[in-house]
DNA sequence: GCTTTATAACTGACCGGTCAGTCATTTCTC
DNA sequence: GAGAAATGACTGACCGGTCAGTTATAAAGC
């Protein structure tokens, strides 16, 4: 029996898999473009090259879509961000750079923001998957970026600053880089190498010059 | 001829006035609740205790509804931000103090914020009212900003920093916490008394300490 | 003051287009 | 030819928008 050779059921499953992933990328397509509730399945299906009928072979719904849109984007960040986070190494201020750098690579560039961007129109109408948002990307930022910071203050890099709040004001410039590239890029473009490398200066130096009173 | 009771044609007019603002409270009220294009018509209808017809009096259809709630809701603000720039004293730091407590009152705070996500989960559909939120909001919003910190550099209170990227930089942090109160407030409760002051101090102190090397 | 007339405000049943979801039929694969 | 995969015509709920008819308000005529 070769095994280097696929057999039937195998070559099906791998068939079906990419159907699946052609789905999704479709669909995020449509969704990106104009919203969940405006979103037709039959634009979704003729962007995936297959009928209305194929996507409820592997969906249950509208609905269903979307989240395994949202979950299939988010779930390969996780993993490269659990990944990151065992390598620690170099300074505070080294560590706060690679951590905005992946935020900007990961999170903000071309597909992923995306996701953001429905979460922030949809998510009333979807408690569970802003739930799931919240627990996988940004309450996992949070607490990496949380636990720099403190690396930091240990160190002596940092001065002590306001608790849970801090995290989230030091993404923050990220996320607004997120949306702004979405809504109003097309007539208002935003260089996002240096307003991410202004946003990582803001945050290292603060505004105030060193005042030595 | 009393001049102190109003004229028959003045109540008229007063009522008319009057059931728009109503129309209008109601109309951002169900946007809010679940976005413009889940919102039913019927549902502004009965929130602001009407019939679906009588909306179609008042505005010519579901898009210009729209268009009007955000016009309305964003109006009043840009006077006030025209005030406040005109009475321009203090430091530059005490300037962009007052800039971001204005923002965090005005933008962030209960009815407004809804039309930033609104703006965001609805803008591709709606370009010229997107425009309209740059020009009203952000544009000017950016330039007062920049305005500070320009006087702060020529001070000496503030270091010299990147251009244009600076002040929505500055600005993300009120971006990031109008959001999250819509999206995450109901489950994971931020306080934004203590996230704008941790906003304040991190954009003002910076994150490092005087290290003098 | 009372009735009639005029007008503006409002209503809600209705229409027509849209689209999520279904399913009988066809096509593909082995 | 058996069974899985895919199709696309079809259905029916839904909802933006309309409009003939009703009610409220005010002005005019007596």
């Amino acid at each position: 029996m070769p095994v280097q050779s696929l057999s039937a059921e195998d070559r099906r499953l791998a068939h079906k898999e990419q159907r699946r992933e052609d789905l999704i990328k479709a669909a995020l397509d449509v969704f990106s473009r104009v919203g969940f509730a405006s979103a037709k399945l039959d634009d979704v299906a003729e962007e995936a090259g297959v009928s209305k009928g194929t996507i409820y072979l592997y969906f249950d719904s509208k609905e269903a879509l979307f989240e395994d849109v949202v979950r299939t984007q988010l779930l390969p960040v996780i993993e490269q961000a659990e990944a990151r986070l065992s390598q620690f190494q170099g300074s505070a201020a080294d560590m706060l750079r690679q951590q905005l750098a992946f935020m900007y690579n990961k999170v903000v560039s071309e597909d992923r923001r995306v996701v953001m961007r429905l979460i922030i129109a949809e998510g009333p109408n979807f408690p569970a998957l802003t739930e799931f948002y919240y627990k996988t990307v940004l309450a996992r930022g949070m607490t990496a970026t949380r636990k720099i910071i403190e690396y930091g203050v240990q160190t002596g890099e940092f001065r002590q600053m306001g608790g849970d709040t801090l995290a989230l004001n030091v993404m923050a410039g990220a996320v607004a880089a997120g949306i702004w590239a979405q809504v109003f890029q097309p007539h208002h473009p935003l260089d996002l190498d240096v307003y991410s490398q202004t946003h990582i200066d803001l945050i290292l130096g603060g505004l105030c010059v060193r005042n030595e009173d």
